[in-house]
DNA sequence: CCAAGTGCTGAACGCGCGTTCAGCCGGGAG
DNA sequence: CTCCCGGCTGAACGCGCGTTCAGCACTTGG
Protein backbone atom coordinates (compact mmCIF):
# COMPACT_ATOMS: atom_id res chain seq x y z
CA UNK A 1 0.00 0.00 0.00
CA UNK A 2 1.71 3.47 -1.11
CA UNK A 3 0.38 6.35 -0.18
CA UNK A 4 0.26 9.38 -2.94
CA UNK A 5 -0.68 12.52 -0.70
CA UNK A 6 2.38 14.27 -2.70
CA UNK A 7 0.42 17.25 -4.93
CA UNK A 8 0.96 16.45 -8.44
CA UNK A 9 1.36 12.91 -7.63
CA UNK A 10 -1.70 11.22 -9.10
CA UNK A 11 -1.71 7.60 -9.99
CA UNK A 12 -0.50 8.60 -13.69
CA UNK A 13 1.52 5.72 -15.65
CA UNK A 14 4.85 7.10 -14.35
CA UNK A 15 5.78 5.13 -11.06
CA UNK A 16 7.18 6.54 -7.87
CA UNK A 17 11.10 6.62 -7.64
CA UNK A 18 11.88 4.14 -5.07
CA UNK A 19 13.17 6.87 -2.66
CA UNK A 20 9.53 8.60 -2.52
CA UNK A 21 7.87 5.23 -2.09
CA UNK A 22 10.19 4.31 0.99
CA UNK A 23 9.49 8.05 2.71
CA UNK A 24 5.99 7.20 2.16
CA UNK A 25 6.23 3.70 3.50
CA UNK A 26 8.22 5.11 6.56
CA UNK A 27 5.80 8.29 7.46
CA UNK A 28 3.02 5.47 7.08
CA UNK A 29 5.02 2.67 9.60
CA UNK A 30 6.10 5.37 11.87
CA UNK A 31 2.81 7.04 12.71
CA UNK A 32 1.43 3.59 13.08
CA UNK A 33 3.54 2.22 15.56
CA UNK A 34 5.88 4.42 16.47
CA UNK A 35 10.16 4.89 15.39
CA UNK A 36 10.94 2.58 18.17
CA UNK A 37 8.67 -0.54 16.82
CA UNK A 38 8.92 -0.28 13.72
CA UNK A 39 11.57 -2.23 11.78
CA UNK A 40 13.93 -1.01 8.98
CA UNK A 41 12.95 -3.95 7.31
CA UNK A 42 9.14 -3.35 7.40
CA UNK A 43 9.72 -0.52 5.98
CA UNK A 44 11.71 -1.87 3.14
CA UNK A 45 8.95 -4.51 2.40
CA UNK A 46 6.32 -1.92 2.52
CA UNK A 47 8.13 -0.08 0.11
CA UNK A 48 8.46 -3.29 -1.91
CA UNK A 49 12.51 -2.82 -1.95
CA UNK A 50 15.33 -4.29 -0.05
CA UNK A 51 16.65 -3.15 3.34
CA UNK A 52 19.97 -1.99 2.74
CA UNK A 53 18.38 0.51 -0.08
CA UNK A 54 16.56 2.51 2.53
CA UNK A 55 20.12 2.73 4.15
CA UNK A 56 21.68 3.64 0.80
CA UNK A 57 19.31 6.69 0.48
CA UNK A 58 18.89 7.68 3.81
CA UNK A 59 22.51 7.06 5.96
CA UNK A 60 20.59 4.84 8.65
CA UNK A 61 17.14 4.39 10.67
CA UNK A 62 17.76 8.04 12.09
CA UNK A 63 18.58 10.01 9.07
CA UNK A 64 15.20 8.35 7.66
CA UNK A 65 13.52 9.97 10.50
CA UNK A 66 14.94 12.96 9.54
CA UNK A 67 13.97 12.68 6.22
CA UNK A 68 10.28 11.88 7.08
CA UNK A 69 10.12 15.03 9.68
CA UNK A 70 11.06 16.98 6.66
CA UNK A 71 8.81 15.65 4.61
CA UNK A 72 5.96 15.98 6.97
CA UNK A 73 7.00 19.66 8.09
CA UNK A 74 6.83 20.33 3.74
CA UNK A 75 3.47 19.02 3.04
CA UNK A 76 2.05 21.03 5.74
CA UNK A 77 3.57 24.18 4.69
CA UNK A 78 2.25 23.63 1.00
CA UNK A 79 -0.78 23.05 2.82
CA UNK A 80 -0.97 26.05 4.84
CA UNK A 81 0.22 28.28 1.42
CA UNK A 82 -2.72 26.33 -0.59
CA UNK A 83 -4.99 27.50 2.19
CA UNK A 84 -3.29 31.23 2.16
CA UNK A 85 -4.15 31.14 -1.48
CA UNK A 86 -7.77 29.91 -1.24
CA UNK A 87 -8.11 32.91 0.95
CA UNK A 88 -9.03 30.47 3.77
CA UNK A 89 -6.69 30.29 7.12
CA UNK A 90 -5.47 26.66 8.47
CA UNK A 91 -7.98 26.38 11.38
CA UNK A 92 -7.73 22.95 13.04
CA UNK A 93 -11.11 22.08 11.23
CA UNK A 94 -9.27 22.72 8.01
CA UNK A 95 -6.38 20.72 9.03
CA UNK A 96 -8.53 17.66 10.17
CA UNK A 97 -10.25 17.88 6.55
CA UNK A 98 -7.15 18.26 4.31
CA UNK A 99 -4.87 15.83 6.06
CA UNK A 100 -8.00 13.32 5.40
CA UNK A 101 -6.40 12.69 2.21
CA UNK A 102 -3.73 11.25 3.91
CA UNK A 103 -4.18 9.55 7.31
CA UNK A 104 -0.88 8.33 8.09
CA UNK A 105 0.54 11.60 7.60
CA UNK A 106 -1.50 12.92 10.21
CA UNK A 107 -0.92 10.17 12.50
CA UNK A 108 3.11 11.17 12.18
CA UNK A 109 2.36 14.53 12.85
CA UNK A 110 0.72 13.75 15.80
CA UNK A 111 3.34 11.03 17.32
CA UNK A 112 6.08 13.81 15.92
CA UNK A 113 4.26 17.02 18.02
CA UNK A 114 4.42 14.63 21.42
CA UNK A 115 7.89 13.41 20.47
CA UNK A 116 9.77 17.21 19.51
CA UNK A 117 12.77 17.66 17.36
CA UNK A 118 13.88 20.80 15.26
CA UNK A 119 12.02 20.17 12.52
CA UNK A 120 8.26 19.47 14.77
CA UNK A 121 9.18 22.19 16.78
CA UNK A 122 9.62 24.68 14.30
CA UNK A 123 6.13 23.91 12.46
CA UNK A 124 4.79 23.65 16.11
CA UNK A 125 5.74 27.55 16.71
CA UNK A 126 4.59 28.45 12.94
CA UNK A 127 1.35 26.65 14.18
CA UNK A 128 1.41 29.07 17.17
CA UNK A 129 2.06 32.41 14.72
CA UNK A 130 -0.61 31.50 12.18
CA UNK A 131 -3.40 30.84 15.08
CA UNK A 132 -2.38 33.89 16.53
CA UNK A 133 -3.22 35.94 13.46
CA UNK A 134 -6.19 34.22 12.59
CA UNK A 135 -7.26 34.49 15.67
CA UNK A 136 -6.99 37.95 16.09
CA UNK A 137 -8.64 38.52 12.62
CA UNK A 138 -11.70 36.50 14.29
CA UNK A 139 -11.47 38.79 17.38
CA UNK A 140 -12.02 41.99 15.06
CA UNK A 141 -14.81 40.07 13.50
CA UNK A 142 -16.50 39.36 16.67
CA UNK A 143 -16.16 36.13 16.38
CA UNK A 144 -13.79 35.13 19.02
CA UNK A 145 -13.60 35.79 22.34
CA UNK A 146 -10.87 38.40 23.49
CA UNK A 147 -8.17 36.49 26.08
CA UNK A 148 -6.06 38.25 28.54
CA UNK A 149 -2.87 36.43 27.23
CA UNK A 150 -3.92 35.75 23.02
CA UNK A 151 -0.37 33.55 23.06
CA UNK A 152 -1.04 31.43 26.13
CA UNK A 153 -4.59 30.34 25.13
CA UNK A 154 -3.28 29.53 21.08
CA UNK A 155 -0.86 27.23 23.03
CA UNK A 156 -3.48 25.30 25.09
CA UNK A 157 -5.66 25.62 22.13
CA UNK A 158 -3.65 23.97 19.92
CA UNK A 159 -2.53 20.97 22.50
CA UNK A 160 -6.00 20.23 23.81
CA UNK A 161 -6.83 20.05 20.17
CA UNK A 162 -3.92 18.04 18.69
CA UNK A 163 -3.91 16.13 22.43
CA UNK A 164 -7.23 15.02 22.26
CA UNK A 165 -6.79 13.64 18.35
CA UNK A 166 -3.25 11.54 19.60
CA UNK A 167 -5.61 9.89 22.03
CA UNK A 168 -8.15 9.25 19.19
CA UNK A 169 -8.31 5.46 19.95
CA UNK A 170 -9.73 6.07 23.38
CA UNK A 171 -12.06 8.49 21.78
CA UNK A 172 -13.19 6.18 19.22
CA UNK A 173 -14.21 3.84 21.55
CA UNK A 174 -15.84 5.99 24.41
CA UNK A 175 -17.66 8.08 22.06
CA UNK A 176 -17.96 5.83 18.61
CA UNK A 177 -16.05 8.48 16.73
CA UNK A 178 -12.27 9.63 15.44
CA UNK A 179 -11.56 12.14 13.51
CA UNK A 180 -8.69 10.89 12.37
CA UNK A 181 -10.09 7.46 10.73
CA UNK A 182 -13.51 8.36 10.17
CA UNK A 183 -14.57 10.28 7.47
CA UNK A 184 -15.76 13.87 7.67
CA UNK A 185 -19.65 12.73 7.52
CA UNK A 186 -19.24 11.06 10.82
CA UNK A 187 -17.38 13.59 12.69
CA UNK A 188 -20.77 15.11 14.02
CA UNK A 189 -20.85 13.63 18.08
CA UNK A 190 -17.18 14.87 17.85
CA UNK A 191 -17.70 18.49 16.40
CA UNK A 192 -20.71 18.77 18.52
CA UNK A 193 -19.17 17.79 22.10
CA UNK A 194 -15.83 20.44 21.22
CA UNK A 195 -18.21 23.35 19.21
CA UNK A 196 -20.33 23.26 22.87
CA UNK A 197 -17.37 23.02 24.86
CA UNK A 198 -15.46 26.28 22.54
CA UNK A 199 -18.45 28.49 22.11
CA UNK A 200 -19.72 28.57 25.44
CA UNK A 201 -17.47 27.32 28.33
CA UNK A 202 -17.98 24.17 30.68
CA UNK A 203 -17.96 26.33 33.94
CA UNK A 204 -20.19 29.17 34.82
CA UNK A 205 -18.61 32.54 36.52
CA UNK A 206 -20.00 31.57 39.71
CA UNK A 207 -17.53 28.36 39.35
CA UNK A 208 -14.61 31.00 39.63
CA UNK A 209 -14.15 31.97 43.39
CA UNK A 210 -14.40 27.27 43.84
CA UNK A 211 -10.98 27.99 41.96
CA UNK A 212 -9.42 30.39 43.10
CA UNK A 213 -10.43 28.80 46.22
CA UNK A 214 -9.08 25.25 45.41
CA UNK A 215 -5.42 26.91 44.44
CA UNK A 216 -5.12 28.58 47.81
CA UNK A 217 -6.31 26.03 49.62
CA UNK A 218 -3.45 23.65 47.94
CA UNK A 219 -0.85 26.65 47.96
CA UNK A 220 -1.11 27.16 51.67
CA UNK A 221 -3.16 24.16 53.23
CA UNK A 222 -3.87 24.97 56.55
CA UNK A 223 -6.19 27.52 55.94
CA UNK A 224 -9.63 26.31 55.40
CA UNK A 225 -10.97 29.22 54.33
CA UNK A 226 -9.58 31.35 51.47
CA UNK A 227 -7.47 34.84 51.97
CA UNK A 228 -9.13 37.45 49.75
CA UNK A 229 -6.92 37.51 46.46
CA UNK A 230 -2.88 37.12 46.64
CA UNK A 231 -2.82 35.85 42.77
CA UNK A 232 -0.99 37.56 40.03
CA UNK A 233 -1.03 35.75 37.28
CA UNK A 234 -3.57 33.70 37.43
CA UNK A 235 -6.11 36.31 38.59
CA UNK A 236 -9.32 36.12 35.53
CA UNK A 237 -11.54 38.94 34.63
CA UNK B 1 16.57 6.70 42.31
CA UNK B 2 13.79 4.74 43.57
CA UNK B 3 10.42 6.39 43.48
CA UNK B 4 8.17 6.09 46.49
CA UNK B 5 4.60 6.51 45.85
CA UNK B 6 2.98 4.02 48.45
CA UNK B 7 1.20 4.78 51.11
CA UNK B 8 3.26 3.13 53.89
CA UNK B 9 6.32 3.66 52.37
CA UNK B 10 8.26 6.08 53.95
CA UNK B 11 12.15 6.15 53.92
CA UNK B 12 12.50 4.09 56.84
CA UNK B 13 14.69 1.19 57.90
CA UNK B 14 13.16 -1.07 56.58
CA UNK B 15 14.16 -1.70 52.76
CA UNK B 16 11.73 -2.14 49.61
CA UNK B 17 11.31 -6.09 48.50
CA UNK B 18 13.00 -6.18 45.15
CA UNK B 19 9.80 -6.70 43.01
CA UNK B 20 8.40 -3.32 44.24
CA UNK B 21 12.01 -2.22 43.53
CA UNK B 22 11.41 -3.34 40.08
CA UNK B 23 7.91 -2.32 39.98
CA UNK B 24 9.06 1.30 40.64
CA UNK B 25 11.51 1.47 38.30
CA UNK B 26 9.79 -0.37 35.14
CA UNK B 27 6.69 2.66 35.77
CA UNK B 28 9.36 5.04 36.00
CA UNK B 29 11.30 4.10 32.90
CA UNK B 30 8.60 2.90 30.65
CA UNK B 31 6.96 6.42 31.00
CA UNK B 32 9.63 8.49 30.77
CA UNK B 33 11.10 6.87 27.37
CA UNK B 34 8.13 4.47 26.56
CA UNK B 35 7.89 0.55 26.42
CA UNK B 36 9.77 -0.27 23.59
CA UNK B 37 12.87 1.84 24.04
CA UNK B 38 13.46 0.41 27.61
CA UNK B 39 15.47 -2.63 27.95
CA UNK B 40 15.00 -4.48 30.76
CA UNK B 41 18.77 -4.56 31.68
CA UNK B 42 17.92 -0.69 32.34
CA UNK B 43 15.29 -1.55 34.32
CA UNK B 44 17.29 -4.03 36.50
CA UNK B 45 19.94 -1.54 36.78
CA UNK B 46 17.92 0.99 38.19
CA UNK B 47 16.36 -1.50 40.78
CA UNK B 48 19.72 -2.58 41.82
CA UNK B 49 18.94 -5.88 40.85
CA UNK B 50 19.99 -8.22 37.63
CA UNK B 51 18.11 -8.68 34.78
CA UNK B 52 16.65 -12.10 35.02
CA UNK B 53 15.62 -11.30 38.61
CA UNK B 54 12.92 -9.28 36.41
CA UNK B 55 12.17 -12.33 34.63
CA UNK B 56 11.95 -14.29 37.42
CA UNK B 57 9.62 -12.04 39.27
CA UNK B 58 7.02 -11.15 35.97
CA UNK B 59 7.74 -13.83 33.25
CA UNK B 60 8.83 -11.80 30.31
CA UNK B 61 9.12 -8.25 29.53
CA UNK B 62 5.19 -8.33 29.00
CA UNK B 63 4.41 -9.37 31.95
CA UNK B 64 6.33 -6.55 33.71
CA UNK B 65 4.28 -4.36 31.49
CA UNK B 66 1.13 -5.61 32.35
CA UNK B 67 2.31 -5.64 36.13
CA UNK B 68 3.30 -1.91 35.14
CA UNK B 69 -0.47 -1.01 34.17
CA UNK B 70 -1.86 -2.65 37.46
CA UNK B 71 -0.08 -1.22 39.60
CA UNK B 72 -0.74 2.11 38.16
CA UNK B 73 -4.83 1.51 37.83
CA UNK B 74 -4.19 0.47 41.80
CA UNK B 75 -2.74 3.21 43.03
CA UNK B 76 -5.16 5.37 41.09
CA UNK B 77 -7.94 3.54 42.70
CA UNK B 78 -7.00 4.18 45.97
CA UNK B 79 -5.95 7.54 45.27
CA UNK B 80 -9.79 8.12 43.93
CA UNK B 81 -10.62 6.34 47.04
CA UNK B 82 -8.65 8.97 49.55
CA UNK B 83 -10.52 11.52 47.64
CA UNK B 84 -13.62 10.37 48.13
CA UNK B 85 -13.52 9.67 51.87
CA UNK B 86 -11.96 13.12 52.25
CA UNK B 87 -14.99 14.02 50.80
CA UNK B 88 -13.44 16.08 47.68
CA UNK B 89 -13.92 14.40 44.39
CA UNK B 90 -10.67 13.75 41.88
CA UNK B 91 -11.02 16.57 39.77
CA UNK B 92 -8.19 17.00 36.80
CA UNK B 93 -6.71 19.72 39.11
CA UNK B 94 -7.25 17.47 41.84
CA UNK B 95 -5.24 14.40 40.16
CA UNK B 96 -2.36 16.87 39.02
CA UNK B 97 -1.93 18.10 43.05
CA UNK B 98 -1.71 14.42 43.96
CA UNK B 99 0.55 13.17 40.87
CA UNK B 100 2.82 15.59 42.26
CA UNK B 101 4.22 12.79 44.53
CA UNK B 102 5.02 10.84 42.02
CA UNK B 103 6.03 12.31 38.50
CA UNK B 104 7.05 8.92 37.24
CA UNK B 105 3.41 7.64 37.45
CA UNK B 106 2.17 10.58 35.51
CA UNK B 107 4.15 9.65 32.94
CA UNK B 108 3.35 6.67 32.47
CA UNK B 109 -0.77 6.83 32.97
CA UNK B 110 -0.38 9.53 29.98
CA UNK B 111 1.21 7.12 27.95
CA UNK B 112 -0.61 4.40 29.10
CA UNK B 113 -3.88 6.29 28.17
CA UNK B 114 -3.21 6.38 24.53
CA UNK B 115 -1.66 2.94 24.46
CA UNK B 116 -5.08 1.27 25.34
CA UNK B 117 -5.08 -1.79 26.81
CA UNK B 118 -7.44 -3.79 28.89
CA UNK B 119 -6.54 -2.17 32.58
CA UNK B 120 -6.14 1.39 30.84
CA UNK B 121 -9.22 1.52 29.47
CA UNK B 122 -11.13 0.63 32.38
CA UNK B 123 -9.58 3.27 33.98
CA UNK B 124 -10.65 5.52 31.80
CA UNK B 125 -13.96 4.24 31.26
CA UNK B 126 -13.82 4.93 35.64
CA UNK B 127 -12.54 8.22 34.87
CA UNK B 128 -15.25 9.35 32.55
CA UNK B 129 -18.39 8.11 34.80
CA UNK B 130 -16.65 9.54 38.43
CA UNK B 131 -16.35 12.87 35.98
CA UNK B 132 -19.94 12.46 35.14
CA UNK B 133 -20.78 12.36 38.64
CA UNK B 134 -19.04 15.05 39.79
CA UNK B 135 -20.20 17.16 37.05
CA UNK B 136 -23.79 16.38 37.83
CA UNK B 137 -23.49 17.72 41.05
CA UNK B 138 -21.76 20.58 40.49
CA UNK B 139 -24.16 21.94 37.59
CA UNK B 140 -27.15 21.03 40.37
CA UNK B 141 -24.95 23.84 42.58
CA UNK B 142 -24.83 26.17 39.38
CA UNK B 143 -21.19 25.79 38.72
CA UNK B 144 -21.02 24.45 35.71
CA UNK B 145 -22.94 24.71 32.40
CA UNK B 146 -25.88 22.21 31.62
CA UNK B 147 -24.63 20.20 28.23
CA UNK B 148 -26.34 19.10 25.01
CA UNK B 149 -25.12 15.83 25.74
CA UNK B 150 -22.83 15.51 29.04
CA UNK B 151 -21.13 12.09 28.46
CA UNK B 152 -19.60 13.31 25.22
CA UNK B 153 -18.72 16.39 26.71
CA UNK B 154 -17.07 14.64 29.27
CA UNK B 155 -14.79 12.60 27.32
CA UNK B 156 -13.92 15.67 25.14
CA UNK B 157 -12.82 17.71 28.33
CA UNK B 158 -10.63 14.73 30.08
CA UNK B 159 -9.67 13.62 26.58
CA UNK B 160 -8.19 17.21 25.79
CA UNK B 161 -6.86 17.71 29.41
CA UNK B 162 -4.79 14.57 29.22
CA UNK B 163 -3.77 15.34 25.59
CA UNK B 164 -2.50 18.75 26.23
CA UNK B 165 -0.57 17.15 29.41
CA UNK B 166 0.76 14.30 27.49
CA UNK B 167 2.41 17.23 25.09
CA UNK B 168 3.90 19.01 28.15
CA UNK B 169 7.22 18.98 26.65
CA UNK B 170 5.60 21.67 23.63
CA UNK B 171 3.87 23.12 27.00
CA UNK B 172 6.95 23.74 28.62
CA UNK B 173 8.61 24.98 25.21
CA UNK B 174 5.61 27.22 24.72
CA UNK B 175 4.36 28.63 27.59
CA UNK B 176 7.25 28.16 30.15
CA UNK B 177 5.15 26.32 31.96
CA UNK B 178 4.86 22.57 32.32
CA UNK B 179 2.14 20.86 35.10
CA UNK B 180 3.50 17.59 34.96
CA UNK B 181 7.81 18.72 35.72
CA UNK B 182 7.26 22.13 37.65
CA UNK B 183 5.28 22.66 41.20
CA UNK B 184 1.99 23.73 41.62
CA UNK B 185 3.21 27.17 42.60
CA UNK B 186 4.41 27.66 38.95
CA UNK B 187 1.32 26.57 37.49
CA UNK B 188 0.21 29.97 36.95
CA UNK B 189 0.20 30.58 33.31
CA UNK B 190 -1.46 26.87 32.41
CA UNK B 191 -4.08 27.39 35.32
CA UNK B 192 -4.87 30.83 34.00
CA UNK B 193 -5.25 29.61 30.44
CA UNK B 194 -7.09 26.83 30.89
CA UNK B 195 -9.58 28.71 33.31
CA UNK B 196 -10.29 31.17 30.58
CA UNK B 197 -11.28 28.77 28.04
CA UNK B 198 -13.03 26.84 30.43
CA UNK B 199 -15.17 29.80 32.01
CA UNK B 200 -15.93 31.30 29.21
CA UNK B 201 -15.45 29.53 26.01
CA UNK B 202 -13.73 30.53 22.99
CA UNK B 203 -16.05 31.81 19.87
CA UNK B 204 -18.62 34.12 20.37
CA UNK B 205 -22.24 32.81 19.74
CA UNK B 206 -21.94 34.83 16.21
CA UNK B 207 -19.30 32.00 15.45
CA UNK B 208 -22.01 29.60 15.54
CA UNK B 209 -23.15 30.17 11.85
CA UNK B 210 -19.87 30.66 10.67
CA UNK B 211 -18.82 27.07 11.79
CA UNK B 212 -22.00 25.32 10.63
CA UNK B 213 -21.82 27.24 7.37
CA UNK B 214 -18.15 25.97 7.33
CA UNK B 215 -18.87 22.10 8.67
CA UNK B 216 -22.07 22.81 4.97
CA UNK B 217 -19.44 23.44 3.14
CA UNK B 218 -17.08 21.07 3.50
CA UNK B 219 -20.29 18.37 3.17
CA UNK B 220 -21.19 19.91 -0.25
CA UNK B 221 -18.25 21.76 -1.55
CA UNK B 222 -19.94 22.96 -5.01
CA UNK B 223 -22.91 25.13 -3.01
CA UNK B 224 -21.05 28.13 -2.12
CA UNK B 225 -23.82 29.38 -0.08
CA UNK B 226 -24.49 27.51 2.77
CA UNK B 227 -27.85 25.52 3.07
CA UNK B 228 -30.49 26.30 5.85
CA UNK B 229 -29.81 23.21 8.11
CA UNK B 230 -29.50 19.74 7.09
CA UNK B 231 -27.67 19.16 10.77
CA UNK B 232 -28.89 16.46 12.55
CA UNK B 233 -26.08 15.58 15.65
CA UNK B 234 -24.22 18.60 15.22
CA UNK B 235 -27.19 21.22 15.92
CA UNK B 236 -26.18 23.40 18.89
CA UNK B 237 -28.86 25.35 21.16
C1' DC C 1 24.26 -31.45 60.88
C1' DC C 2 22.01 -32.23 56.82
C1' DA C 3 18.19 -31.44 53.31
C1' DA C 4 15.06 -28.69 51.07
C1' DG C 5 13.59 -24.28 49.68
C1' DT C 6 14.05 -19.33 48.43
C1' DG C 7 16.05 -15.29 46.25
C1' DC C 8 19.16 -14.14 43.28
C1' DT C 9 23.18 -13.99 39.86
C1' DG C 10 26.83 -14.76 35.84
C1' DA C 11 27.35 -16.86 31.87
C1' DA C 12 25.53 -18.27 27.82
C1' DC C 13 22.09 -18.76 23.90
C1' DG C 14 19.33 -17.64 20.01
C1' DC C 15 17.28 -14.18 17.55
C1' DG C 16 16.43 -10.18 14.97
C1' DC C 17 17.98 -5.76 14.55
C1' DG C 18 20.70 -1.96 11.87
C1' DT C 19 24.36 -1.88 9.02
C1' DT C 20 28.28 -3.29 5.69
C1' DC C 21 30.08 -5.22 1.57
C1' DA C 22 30.91 -7.29 -2.67
C1' DG C 23 28.79 -7.73 -6.75
C1' DC C 24 24.76 -7.91 -10.22
C1' DC C 25 22.05 -5.56 -13.75
C1' DG C 26 20.97 -2.19 -17.27
C1' DG C 27 21.60 1.97 -19.90
C1' DG C 28 24.34 5.81 -21.80
C1' DA C 29 29.11 7.60 -23.36
C1' DG C 30 33.26 6.87 -25.87
C1' DC D 1 31.41 -3.39 -28.42
C1' DT D 2 33.39 -1.85 -24.20
C1' DC D 3 33.53 0.68 -20.25
C1' DC D 4 31.68 2.69 -16.58
C1' DC D 5 28.46 4.21 -13.24
C1' DG D 6 24.44 4.48 -10.37
C1' DG D 7 20.48 1.86 -8.49
C1' DC D 8 19.86 -1.99 -6.21
C1' DT D 9 20.29 -6.70 -3.91
C1' DG D 10 21.69 -11.16 -1.13
C1' DA D 11 24.59 -12.62 2.07
C1' DA D 12 26.96 -11.77 5.96
C1' DC D 13 28.47 -9.32 10.36
C1' DG D 14 28.37 -7.63 14.96
C1' DC D 15 25.67 -6.18 18.55
C1' DG D 16 22.38 -6.00 22.08
C1' DC D 17 18.13 -7.61 23.13
C1' DG D 18 14.92 -10.90 25.94
C1' DT D 19 15.31 -15.12 27.85
C1' DT D 20 17.29 -19.70 29.82
C1' DC D 21 20.01 -22.36 32.88
C1' DA D 22 22.99 -24.04 36.28
C1' DG D 23 24.43 -22.94 40.55
C1' DC D 24 25.63 -19.80 44.65
C1' DA D 25 24.39 -17.85 49.37
C1' DC D 26 21.34 -17.84 52.83
C1' DT D 27 17.41 -19.24 55.57
C1' DT D 28 14.26 -22.79 57.41
C1' DG D 29 12.73 -27.26 59.29
C1' DG D 30 13.87 -31.71 61.04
Amino acid sequence: MVYRYRAGAGPGPKEKGARDRILDAAVGLFGERGFATTTLKAVAAEAGVSAPLVVHHFGSKDGLRTACDAEVAGVFRTLKSDAVSRGSSLTMFEILVQFQQSRPLLHYLLQSIRDGGAQMDELVDQLVEDSLVYTADAEAQGLVRPSLHPRHRAVMLLLMSFGALSMHEQMKRLMGVSPIEDPPEAWGPYVAAVSEIFLYGVLRPEAYEELVALIEHHRDPDLSTARPHTAGEESLP
